[in-house]
DNA sequence: GCTAATGTGTTCGATAATCGAACGACGATC
DNA sequence: GATCGTCGTTCGATTATCGAACACATTAGC
């Protein structure tokens, strides 16, 4: 129930909304009732509107998203200049290193990803448009972390339950510190198979003209083909270069 | 009002939702009251749980939209394999014509972009991901439509009232209808600066395992720099070839 | 500068949308 | 065939939601 006057309704149907994905690509009543801890004519409601406003559809049992979920989320890209601004910095960085380049803003505890520019690979790394992976797992979100005052910094790392990804995940509120704190330093982030094997990412801040860290800018690459040195002295002055860039269209 | 059981509050909060975009970058509850015909009190009462569940932001008087609408879209790439199968099939596109590509299903009268692949270019073309566009005045529009059985075409027609983007935009349902034949027997559709002024595109159907058209795979370039028949001879064997690779793993 | 008109956001008693316990249907188990 | 568990649906009771009225702010006219 919200806090403030509000559209009981409209929570509970986004709530059911936000348990589709990966893991469930498909929901029954009973399920999406279970996961939301809405009662089954609740969550029936809620499906059934969705279903008429065209952004699941049924089959008679399992319901399932449409394409249409996509224009709610073009609704923030065309709302901000940021992605768009973006675009090309991303396919330069792409271009020059020959890998994905990333663009995320800090969503409540995650780097959420707002632009993508993919490399063509056999095995491509990096994370799409939408999704989101835990800030204090990623570069990326190390970056970001590293652009909030110490006070919020503190209250983040007060509430953050470290959930580790691999061995090398940072575990504790120091170790998440400390590599906030060295984000904040070199004003760029490495990590090192900490979000998932295989996987190396190195993120740097994109600030604003009041020096603000508004996104945080990302390349990433398999283990086996990029060394953290290379990393740092070729694809580093690049990330550096275009997050500048875009930087000075703030 | 739902016409089955359903949930008002989360259609009319949708409603609203689907308001923000690039002419719209933020509302007011006035503005929101009167773009959906709801009241003040029921507009005000949906942006407020918005901002509540973090889709929207309020600075006191405008609303505006937050990345996290962009989850709402992931849940639907996640859901489904298509945009993540067709990734590597648009990169290969886009390396080999140095031009964006893109994948689109049909949504209502609407080709609604589901993935792309953007080349780096200083004036870049194509449509954002999220983004939709009246299948009347495109390639990929017409090549969807093509997969329509004769009948549902016919009802679709029936319903459209074309709006001429350029003196080149079909106008007439006979037109309409001769493009969409000829991009059922040609299996790819052209269109020259009918979608918007300096833009050519290019699109083919992707296929299922039953022959069904699932998706259309486009290219799009800006009519200065690329002829119309070499988009017929260098680019479409390109794009049928990937397309038909994407169709292969559905 | 004053007044009136208009626009915007908020309130609260009345109304109807929504709730969920109970029910019916179906499949699994014995 | 009987029983049990699960799932989807129903409808009288409840409360979330409604919108007319109000308060306040802004704009227009004199």
């Amino acid at each position: 129930m919200p806090a403030a006057e509000g559209m009981a309704g409209l929570a509970k149907g986004l709530a059911i909304l936000e348990h589709f994905g990966q893991a469930r690509p498909s929901l029954t009543i009973s399920e999406a009732a279970e996961l939301t801890g809405l009662s089954r004519a609740v969550a029936r409601r809620c499906l059934l509107t969705l279903v008429e406003v065209g952004y699941l559809t049924h089959d008679g049992r399992y319901f399932a998203p449409t394409p249409r979920l996509l224009r709610l989320g073009d609704a923030y890209v065309e709302s901000t200049a940021l992605p768009q601004l973006a675009e090309p910095h991303l396919a330069a960085v792409r271009e020059n290193v020959q890998e994905s380049a990333s663009l995320a803003v800090l969503q409540n505890d995650d780097a959420l990803f707002i632009a993508r520019s993919e490399a063509r690979r056999i095995v491509n790394t990096g994370v799409r448009v939408g999704a989101a992976v835990p800030a204090y797992a990623s570069a990326t979100g190390h970056v970001l972390l590293a652009g909030l005052t110490e006070a919020d910094l503190e209250v983040y790392l007060a509430r953050c339950t470290p959930q580790p990804r691999t061995p090398k995940t940072p575990r504790t509120a120091a170790e998440i510190r400390d590599r906030v704190h060295r984000a904040r330093e070199e004003r760029a982030a490495f990590t090192d198979e900490e979000l998932e094997y295989g996987l190396r990412s190195l993120a740097v801040p994109v600030l604003d003209s009041r020096n603000h860290v508004v996104a945080a800018m990302s390349v990433s690459a398999t283990a086996a083909r990029i060394s953290m040195s290379r990393m740092r002295k070729d694809f580093l002055p690049i990330l550096h270069e275009q997050a500048d860039l875009l930087g000075r269209k703030l």
